[in-house]
RNA sequence: GUGAGCGUAGUGUAAUGGUUUAGCACGAGAGUUUGUGGAACUCUUAGAGCGGGUUCAAUCCCCGUCGCUCACCCCA
């Protein structure tokens, strides 16, 4: 790649004037399908980090974090060549060094090469690890739908057992119910590479009989990828499905069980789940469970159908993956949760309902003003002690008049703010104002602290009354 | 990637081929009160995505482009 033409194209922008500041030619723009979160949403981004670090605590999935570039063949091989993830949506270039590199689109096939590359086989069994980052794929931007998005994935490496998949689906669960989303799980077995062979050429078999009656994107994948003509939308196409050989049918005896047992397990957790025999996943890697994660509609209490807004996650198993990585044969299983869907998600219930179900910002106990260059100095000092004693507080230095000040002090609903000026300072006293009911009081900035507590746990002690 | 719709200050919007200095609200800043917030009032702030064409005249019509949205595709 001609790196340093595209850096000199880049300058060309910029406009030069003999005289004053070099002026870009166009105002710079946000790269198509990338996204800024802006402070005013930071507040569902901390929350649903916290919960995530939590339920990593609680069942003891540790973090890791791999690196957003990996070699392009990790995932060429990882996750097929037929993949529309790999076949058109990746990020890839050539670097300086000339290695081939690609953005991750998707976070198993790294962590499943961390796990070989750093010899976890010989941790204790099952490795659970969890990442949370942003991932790349190149797909038209929607709404919902970014070409950088960030997924909080889950991963349990070295156990083949069904209660995995279900604690894993558990695991998703928990995230959205936490955030007050009610989730509907679907849930499919594609079977194995014993099993899944033989139903696939059943597939063939049943569809080229028919061949005549497909849609031309069938017609294509019939060659490429028989399991997703199970999931696509034409309406010729789903007559053609619902005769369809289930796969279920023509699941090899363990498979058979380990979907049973998986579907047993949701069951006796309580989380609702639809079986979904048409679930295929765009992954080659996947065997056995594939599920994924709806949101219902809230509008309507008995409603089961997933509201018609795309997945909000997904995973499975993928037993295979490792060796065909070149370490031990491991079975392994995991899933992701696109956390911009879930926050979209959290802001529609939000508006729906009227009510924030997020935790929003604490106020600031104590808002400082100051009047006078000696006092803001001063001030800026007593901000500081404030701080070091544990209070929240809110000031604005820069802001000469008391009248700005309390009205930054009102907007950040500080319960009070203390007033330092000229005076204040001469004769050692501070103004101790309360923003609620406006009533203010003088007194010896010696005892600024004590009374601070003291109004402070007042406030809060009658507010517990009252509520 | 294919098809369609949309694009007016920071945000939400109004009207319009010439009547317009592109209106209103919110926001932001300053003030009325040179040391006191939540109300009111005054002032200020800031806009036709970009490029081209048609026309005497374009924010408005046409084309291109960029962006967003929707459907398909796929998924998070």
């Amino acid at each position: 790649m001609p790196r340093i033409k595209k850096t000199e194209e880049a300058t060309k922008q910029i406009e030069k004037p003999s005289s004053g500041i070099a002026r870009l030619s166009k105002q710079p723009q946000l790269v198509k399908g990338m996204k800024d979160v802006l402070p005013h949403d930071q507040l569902y981004w901390d929350h649903i980090r916290s919960i995530v670090a939590k339920i990593g605590d609680d069942y003891r999935f540790a973090r890791i974090d791999t690196p957003i570039v990996e070699h392009l063949n990790l995932y060429t091989a990882g996750l097929g060549k037929q993949t529309d993830i790999v076949e058109k949506e990746m990020y890839s270039f050539t670097d300086q060094g000339g290695d081939t590199l690609a953005l991750r689109p998707e976070f198993t096939a790294g962590i499943a090469r961390a796990y070989i590359e750093h010899g976890m086989v010989s941790l204790p069994q099952p490795v659970k690890l969890y990442a949370f980052g942003p991932l790349f794929r190149h797909e038209k931007p929607q709404e919902g739908r970014l070409r950088q998005h960030t997924q909080w994935n889950c991963e349990v490496i070295g156990e083949g057992k069904p209660v995995i998949d279900g604690q894993l689906i558990l695991l998703g669960y928990k995230l959205l119910t936490s955030l007050h989303i009610k989730p509907l799980v679907q849930v499919n077995s594609i079977g194995c590479r014993s099993c899944r062979p033989a139903y696939r050429e059943s597939l063939v078999e049943y569809y080229r009989a028919r061949r005549a009656s497909l849609c031309e994107d069938c017609k294509r994948r019939l060659n490429k990828n028989v399991l997703r003509l199970l999931d696509c939308k034409v309406e010729t196409c789903q007559g053609l499905i619902a005769k369809a050989p289930p796969i279920v049918d023509s699941l090899c005896e363990p498979c058979r069980d380990h979907f049973i047992s998986v579907l047993e397990c949701i069951d006796e957790l309580e989380i609702p789940y639809q079986p979904n025999p048409h679930l295929v996943r765009g992954l080659d890697y996947y065997s056995r469970t594939v599920f994924e994660f709806y949101a219902l509609m809230n509008t309507d209490e008995s409603d089961t159908q997933p509201a018609r807004m795309a997945a909000l996650g997904g995973g499975g198993r993928y037993d295979d993956l490792i060796e065909m990585f070149g370490g031990q044969s491991t079975p392994a299983a995991g899933f992701g949760i696109g956390i911009e869907r879930v926050i979209m998600k959290i802001k529609e219930l939000e508006r729906a309902s009227g009510t924030k179900l997020i935790p929003r910002r604490v106020n600031p106990e104590i808002f400082v003003a100051q009047l006078g260059e000696q006092p803001k100095r001063r001030a800026m000092v007593l901000y500081e002690d404030l701080l070091r004693e544990g209070f929240t507080v809110a000031a604005e230095f820069a802001k000469d008049s008391l009248k700005a000040q309390l009205e930054l002090a009102n907007k950040c609903n500080a319960a009070i703010t203390i007033i330092l000026g000229q005076k204040e300072l001469l004769d050692g006293s501070i103004i101790i104002r309360n923003m609620e009911g406006g009533e203010q009081e003088v007194i010896d900035i010696k005892k600024l602290i004590p009374t601070l507590r003291r109004k402070l746990n007042g406030a809060l002690g009658e507010q517990q009354k009252g509520g």
